[in-house]
DNA sequence: GAATTAATTGAACGTTCGTTTTATTATCTG
DNA sequence: CAGATAATAAAACGAACGTTCAATTAATTC
């Protein structure tokens, strides 16, 4: 009929945020319709358009508000003035943690960019494009302090990325490996690729090795 | 009003096999219609259905022949009896020629899965689990073999897979780099991930250091 | 050249979609 | 406790969707 009891706009709309992350991130932005949602969350369809003035909007609200927690993620944990290596470890890690805590959202800040409006998709890539030139910045800062050894600092880092969000594609939490197993690995597998010598920088090689060939 | 001068079944089924690799890497499956796709081909929407008894059907079919033809790529490049460091080479180097080349495909068999019923899911996850495993045999006869230092092969194979995939999404043919730049700098990049040991094995070391530093 | 088969059109089916509008009730404010 | 505001339900909108069906014409076969 009209407004339920014990009905709160603020817990409607966070409810609403967290069933569509799901929703999309299972059956995708198309697939997922406003009604599906609305039954999720316990409310009518029209109820949402409180919240989100489209379908659309939401989605934006969703992908703009996961690259600010990124950034914001990268920014408290970011080391500083540490050399290359560090500063790559520690891109890694908030990286991989971030993205396996938020498996859901990434999911979809990734793979539903073809459904935003032009004007929305730049502001999202501009985004985007702000954090990946950060990992840039120090895989150029490494190569030329001779850290590392790289044959192409875009190419590195694009391939870099790619290899640690791919992680919320397999991983499960709960499964064979812990988080921080596999934020180890994937800190090791990065180490080598951009040939960072071992024993100088990161004070994590030794700590590596003694986890080598747990299951080759 | 009915059969037009000209039409041939062959040639309509192709085109619209084609087409619909195309639209649906642009707009996704679910946002892709029939009525779109027809238009596309130059033929009403009734006339697809001479050739696809459904749309998810359309799907299933371009996403098996997609894997068929990943596999048969790596059947004929594959180096039977070479050691695991050509193994890999050649593996990397098949991998990101037949993605370059077939980027929309590619795009769709990575993200329409969820647009699958479980029966047509299961058999194309199959079908990838299988390629999959060829990496990992690779990446374990090479670290018994003493030739990489892995920490954990499922765990390095699907970081690589995703690292190599990876390319389509920011690779443009005709731009800063060419493919074969690029498939030597995936290469390289991933020997070192591996812990191959430069100098032996793939003939590929000495080539990639004259490379070094394109742009870094 | 008649019969058969292949390929397609055009119209229609029922369903679902995102969204809007209006009415109604709960809660808050004074 | 009265008035204002916040939060929702219910119903409806036109449009678009995947798909089906009957009719129609082109090409092939004998």
């Amino acid at each position: 009929m009209a407004r339920t009891t014990g009905s709160d706009g603020e817990r409607t709309e966070a409810a609403a945020r967290k069933a569509a992350v799901d929703l999309m991130a299972r059956y995708g932005y198309e697939a997922m319709s406003m009604r599906q949602l609305a039954a999720e969350v316990g409310v009518q369809a029209a109820a949402l358009y409180r919240y989100f003035p489209t379908k659309e909007d939401l989605l934006f609200t969703l992908m703009r508000d996961h690259m600010r927690g990124l950034r914001e993620a990268w920014e408290h944990s970011r080391p500083a003035g540490a050399d290359p290596a560090r500063q790559l470890a520690a891109y890694v890690r908030n990286h991989i943690a971030f993205h396996i805590e938020r498996r859901h959202a990434t999911h979809v800040s990734n793979m539903e960019l073809r459904s935003l409006s032009p004007d929305k998709l730049t502001e999202i890539l501009r985004m985007r494009t702000a954090y990946e030139k950060e990992l840039r910045s120090i895989l150029r800062d490494g190569a030329e302090a001779g850290i590392f050894s790289i044959e192409d600092t875009g190419l590195t880092a694009m391939a870099l990325i790619q290899m640690m969000t791919g992680v919320i594609v397999w991983f499960r939490p709960g499964e064979r490996l812990s988080i921080a197993e596999v934020t180890q690995t994937y800190l090791s597998m990065t180490m080598r690729l951009v040939g960072a010598n071992i024993g100088i920088g990161t004070g994590e090689e030794r700590h590596v090795h003694e986890h080598a060939q747990l299951r080759a």
